[in-house]
DNA sequence: TTCTCAGATGATAATTATTATCGTCCGGTA
DNA sequence: TACCGGACGATAATAATTATCATCTGAGAA
């Protein structure tokens, strides 16, 4: 298992390929293409850092400086609704604690948000072995699997909170 | 590899041993063993969901009405920084957004929460095997790595942030 | 091009989680 | 038993996010 951090000028071509059918995508998912929304994923494609909302916004009011924070909180959900965007971390709204000390992961319900814990035999060690990513010397990590309860998935009732599907894709992600 | 969910009776003999000397583990941390301070550790042992802060509340004020809300986030903090719980999540205090769509995964600085995308060949192909939770219909997995980057090794200062050590341990984890 | 309207936006209020403040209380040692 | 530093409870303050609502606009239809 190798690890490699993501370099910069693949990012930026990335970014460009992004950009150019952005409308298109936008109107396939039935949302007007806007100015602000326009603004705010090029602000996104163009960091390199993961940015807080309030990030972007101070970034697309340097050429818009009438955008709403509020708008930038809603147009980055409704990105990562229709899959043009991820949320890092947090499926949660608020922290959760864990007493179990010994080495972990969890199992995360994106509808209940219920988490449990999970043993994964031999993963520790491998990434153990890995994980040696240049610039950062490495304390720990933390594995988070993103799945539907059996629970949630015979109550048919979908969740009211609308992350369920913003951090979390159908193929293996993040 | 293989995933395995840590079944409940196990968790409950964990519980009672890590109370049998929570008290002694306090005063060698150098902290007073308060009524509260048993009540909540002993609330989130007996826990098997990584509740919140507000659920060990009302658990605890079952027995000790007047214990405040505030005393219970304090002490979950002090309980992490002591190496006696764990913070699931969020190392930020507020949602990142990524643009990039393609599987990677996260190095976090936990100074300065800088975060950038990292692949690591192998591992999404190794765990798409492996992860069959019973109970759970995965859709997908994100890991974090926290680290250190160098940027904040070498500038010798550390972060005002409480939860640099809350959330993370010396050794792999989560 | 103009009309029309569902949905988007901006301004602002409200909500939620968490942390800070401060006066009082108490665990643990002398 | 007295003392003291830290912990506690009550409450205010802060920070992030979401809700509300009046207005505006993108984009399809006429």
């Amino acid at each position: 298992m190798e690890l490699k951090v993501v370099n910069d000028s693949r990012r930026a071509a990335y970014a460009r390929g992004r950009m150019a059918d952005f409308a298109a995508r936008c109107r396939a998912a039935g949302l007007p293409v806007t100015p602000q929304r326009a603004a705010i994923i090029e602000a996104l494609l163009r960091a390199t850092d993961h940015p807080r909302a309030e990030t972007i916004c101070a970034e697309v009011r340097r050429r818009h400086p009438h955008v709403s924070l509020a708008t930038v909180h809603r147009t980055l959900e409704t990105l990562c609704r229709i899959g043009e965007a991820r949320k890092v971390t947090t499926l949660h709204d608020s922290a959760r604690y864990d007493g179990n000390l010994k080495p972990h992961h969890h199992v995360v319900c994106v509808r209940c948000r219920r988490i449990r814990d999970v043993e994964i035999a031999g993963l520790d060690t491998a990434l153990g072995g890995a994980i040696r990513a240049p610039g950062f010397k490495p304390l720990g990590w933390s594995l988070e699997i993103q799945a539907v309860c059996d629970n949630c998935a015979n109550s048919g009732e979908r969740a009211g909170r609308s992350s369920e599907t913003s951090g979390v894709g159908k193929t293996p992600h993040n």
